[in-house]
DNA sequence: CTTGAAATAGTAAGCGTTTACTATGAGGAA
DNA sequence: TTCCTCATAGTAAACGCTTACTATTTCAAG
């Protein structure tokens, strides 16, 4: 019953891998470069042919081998991206800016989260090498250590050897002459408003609770809160910062020790939302009004900001324009950074959004 | 000065695609078979020339490519997860699971968004079929559209000759004989328990709000309604159920409408979290008190929910475990589904969380 | 000293595409 | 009629790995 095997078709008959284009070529009666030309369209195939391959494709269910694709042609048309938590808004809404633009320019979208851990960054970059992706898109704020400051840079000239190019998105550069493009924002500029805003409002002793310590966010948003401070002339006081994390659960614990030591402060700053939104729940649970008796803001501006009561007054960072303009980026065929400036450097700006959560200090 | 290239040696010299498995062998002066066997450690190789190897390996900063070992090897080690949305944080808080138990067995994870578009989701399974992913997980409702669904049906079909497989994470089954696997929450059982919650609490009238008609996840959240309506012997009115959408914009425009038309109505169930955040938005516009003078409930148990005030009663449905699930059943060794039983289906339990926006009706 | 199993290493045949070359036929121009 | 040019289609060589076979040592047992 069975037929004879052409010369041309494989032995081992795999379990069912799906059909080849071979079995496309033979149902069609054509060879395999017909149907190859016929399915990329950037050579003539008589019009007759071309429907017959056609017929032949939906009949057996054919869809192209990806990675040999890859293997013997051009481009994956898949970026990677690196986060560091899918559920968690900020880099969520980036991804979604990652993911639409990706998906507007025909590339696919390969995710993956550290969950924090720096090593496991590392490895990821090199996971992303693997598949080939056209661009690795590396999301939030980056550790200051050096040995991985430089393992990092070793990767992105690596990258950009292999032709594909390493995109810092929200994190600061890797150094003069290693290769990469950069999306930022105004982290900076926008605590100091927020925090310029605050003091505008009367407020003198600012708490500023939460972010890793050595983390660049933390470092531009401090910077930012200082600089603030400094030129209204109001000095630093070191007992009214305080490192940790970004989660929601770190803000609500933190606050509730720091109520309990009684200290003096009329406003409290959340190194961002998250934060800010434990920070609330700590308050709530003591009593304390906001913003009649205390101040609170917070930074990023995800939805829960204006989903708390009272709504938080934050800094509006553009998230998912963020992601897209990496995409953007990480496609456009300009030359890599190889210097501190160039049009590779892309920074979008923040602006601060005025809610319920800030009134001027009580006691002042 | 240049060296005349060996025979081994590729003439073309692509523009820089990184070290081949070939360049390694001839730095470390083996064959490429005992290169491929150093790394994958399945052969026994001597141990100075696998160190030989692996310094060669790292001078030159090669890592495999994963195209060309897909290829020539068994499995991709790579997941699909279609999504709704990536910052929607009910796909989001799947996409974690996935994401998780996917890089715990090992895997990467491919990621897209359908933005809700069924003609998109189709494209994207075909997508994932080119990738030839171990699996692909098809997340949230469905349409029940037949046409649709055949299509669907069809693509199950050539995943499961192809040696992978299709999940269907929280939609129901494609029809007995069509290879699937699936894993559930109880959604009808939800929303009857919380409908049966309102009702103990005296509500006779209860608006629905929010969710696609035609859609899978409405139908069954609207029959776990009917049928806590029936079982207490209420009236189904269909003046009280609006279908829609499942955003929070949804959620509050709609809510405004019914407002103005002054309906007779003690509670409303919010399709979801989302629209009921919109919800508790139109109602506190109109100094409406929750629980006070309306109760009103969502679905899904997100973080919003406990952010909310009043704090939402929901419906918690476990998310991230829904993904893990979803991957531990995909990678699993276990036969596809054939029929309406068999251990390829998996449902979790979902329990209503009641917090403070639910009372007794006052006027009763 | 011979023999045979282990332990290592090499050879080469794919895996399913793309694409540079080559081949064939049909019209037109000369 | 002959030659040249298009329009099509086919051939076969990569692409970078894995792995079934085969080859070479080494060493202990007979």
């Amino acid at each position: 019953m069975t037929e004879k095997s052409s010369p041309t078709e494989p032995i081992h008959a795999r379990g069912g891998s799906g059909a080849t284009i071979a079995d496309v070529a033979q149902a069609a009666g054509v060879s395999v470069a017909t149907v190859s030309r016929a399915l990329s369209g950037n050579y003539p195939v008589a019009k007759a042919t071309r429907e017959r391959i056609f017929r032949s494709v939906t009949d057996l269910g054919y869809v192209a081998n990806a990675h040999a694709r890859a293997l013997a042609g051009a481009t994956t048309r898949t970026v990677g991206i690196i986060i560091n938590d899918v559920a968690d808004p900020f880099f969520a809404y980036i991804a979604r800016g990652v993911e639409r633009q990706a998906s507007a320019e025909g590339r696919m979208c390969l995710i993956t989260a550290t969950h924090g851990d720096k090593e496991r960054e590392l490895a990821l970059v090199d996971l992303m090498r693997e598949q080939r992706t056209d661009a690795v898109i590396l999301v939030g704020g980056a550790s200051d250590d050096p040995r991985y400051r430089k393992q990092m840079a070793d990767r992105a000239r690596a990258l950009d050897a292999a032709g594909s190019s390493l995109v810092l998105c929200g994190r600061p550069s890797l150094g003069a002459g290693v290769p990469t493009k950069m999306v930022t924002y105004d982290n900076e500029g926008g605590a100091f408003a927020i925090t310029d805003y605050l003091i505008s409002q009367g407020h003198r002793r600012i708490l500023y609770v939460g972010g890793p310590r050595d983390f660049s966010t933390t470092a531009s948003r401090l910077a930012g809160f200082y600089r603030a401070l400094d030129a209204r002339g109001i000095e630093r006081d070191p007992s009214l910062v305080h490192e940790g994390a970004f989660g929601r659960g770190f803000g609500y614990s933190r606050m509730r020790e720091l109520l309990d030591q009684d200290m003096d402060f009329t406003a409290v700053f959340g190194a961002n939302d998250l934060v800010a939104a434990g920070i609330l729940e700590a308050l709530e649970e003591r009593g304390i009004r906001v913003p009649q008796d205390l101040s609170v803001v917070g930074y990023d501006d995800v939805p829960v900001a204006s989903e708390l009561r009272p709504r938080l007054t934050t800094v509006r960072v553009p998230l998912e324009e963020l992601g897209r303009e990496a995409v953007r980026l990480a496609l456009s065929q300009s030359p890599h950074d190889a210097g501190a400036s160039s049009d590779n450097t892309l920074t979008v700006g923040t602006h601060i959004v005025i809610r319920d959560s800030v009134s001027p200090p009580r006691k002042l």
